[in-house]
DNA sequence: GAAAAACGAACGAACGTTCGATCGATACGC
DNA sequence: GCGTATCGATCGAACGTTCGTTCGTTTTTC
């Protein structure tokens, strides 16, 4: 009876949320029927809904349960989209990483300028991690959870990302004039990581400041650090 | 049986450790008897021990079990130091922003340039930070770990450490050039948290690069990035 | 009616914590 | 000087809970 009753609810809710709920961009693509969610629309909305409880409890504190309850789906249902815990954290990471690595490198594909590459960088990283905060705080606070295989993979990506950073760096110093003070590359990429993977601490876009305002001064403070002229 | 022996190997290797052991500075001091270990100083070691298992599986992960056995000591035992798992990281992460903050406090006191208090405090954070990599990362990366009044104090304590960076940061730019592009000062303090919060991802003293080596290219850096010149 | 999707219920393991007993040193009575 | 009471420190064992995962079944879709 309990069972029955439950079922319904949530069914009732899903239908509800799918109609009035929160309408994301991509609502309308790939679907075949007009009331019926894709399998890709479903795992997103699981991996979604994930992301938010992993955001606010921390990848070990999230429990099963909890996102199966923030998802509206059952407890074993979850096990229906991915092997188990660690997988769905791996989902989450690498979706998240991989369409920032794309993303960005479309934005970077028309400039050559070096210094404009790196505000580029910031702005976008910026801007991506104010759209989806949630997402961006579980991929640079929990970059230890994973392991073996799915560790190596998620590492692999944030390699591809660093050296994105690195090469940009590296070709802003290169031009560097003499009598600068000396610089270590990878100290300054880890500065640059360092300011930006930090935001999920404090930034808060409502805050008066927009992304766009805080990533220009994120840029201009690294570029001025480095170069003794940013601009 | 099993029990004897276990609680016999744990004695003597409690006591090979006190003897030839890592030397603490403070070793000495308070000591009524020659062999006899204070309370405080068993309470370090448990808490030290911790701060390992912590620092190497995170909060969540480190279970009480593993803490008693990096401490030489048996689970029930480790509930004579505090209450509870919770209070444990308080303590660690009390103990550790107190002396940070404390120490900083102190190098401070004689400088009135604040340029080179900037200077003093980022070499302090890296110096402290290359000498207790594992406490800083527990309070680093387990911020929100503690709730309720525990995570209030917490916050307070990490608060004076805001609001004495944030002050240096203040004098720093009210002496600042006409012209210079406009700094949220909040922003700019942030940032140089991030620098020094996530250098426990990627710094190891060894790596070539001594901890004043970094801790000066990061003052250098910031105070280029906000001054436009900076030494 | 077959396949995919979702479910309730249960399992075994791991966890934080507690309990009563025991150990070890020191203070005290005689 | 020597049992002995005392009390903090430490222990092994267990308790109750929560967790990730699995199983067999039912519902939904096409």
């Amino acid at each position: 009876m309990v069972r029955i009753v439950a079922r319904a609810r949530r069914r009732m809710r899903r239908l509800f949320e799918r109609a009035f709920g929160p309408e994301t961009q991509s609502s309308v693509a790939n679907r075949t029927s007009e009331l019926r969610e894709s399998y890709d629309e479903r795992l997103n909305r699981v991996l979604e809904a994930a992301t938010g409880v992993i955001a606010r409890l921390g990848y070990e504190r999230a429990s099963m349960r909890e996102v199966a309850k923030a998802a509206d789906v059952s407890l074993a249902g979850l096990y229906h989209y991915f092997d188990n815990k660690e997988k769905m954290l791996f989902l989450i990471q690498f979706r998240t990483f991989s369409s920032l690595v794309s993303g960005l490198r479309e934005k970077l594909l028309g400039i050559r300028d070096p210094v404009e590459q790196l505000r580029v960088m910031v702005r976008t990283h910026v801007g991506y991690f104010a759209a989806n905060m949630a997402a961006l705080k579980a991929c640079s606070h929990e970059l230890d959870s994973l392991t073996g295989d799915a560790y190596e993979e998620a590492r692999r990506l944030r390699r591809e990302y660093y050296d994105l950073a690195r090469g940009i760096i590296d070709r802003i110093l290169a031009a560097r004039a003499p009598g600068d003070p000396p610089v270590d590359r990878h100290v300054a990429t880890m500065c640059l990581f360092g300011m930006l993977n930090w935001l999920y601490r404090w930034y808060t876009p409502k805050r008066g400041s927009s992304p766009t305002t805080v990533a220009n001064q994120i840029a201009t403070q690294f570029l001025h650090g480095v170069l003794r002229e940013g601009s």
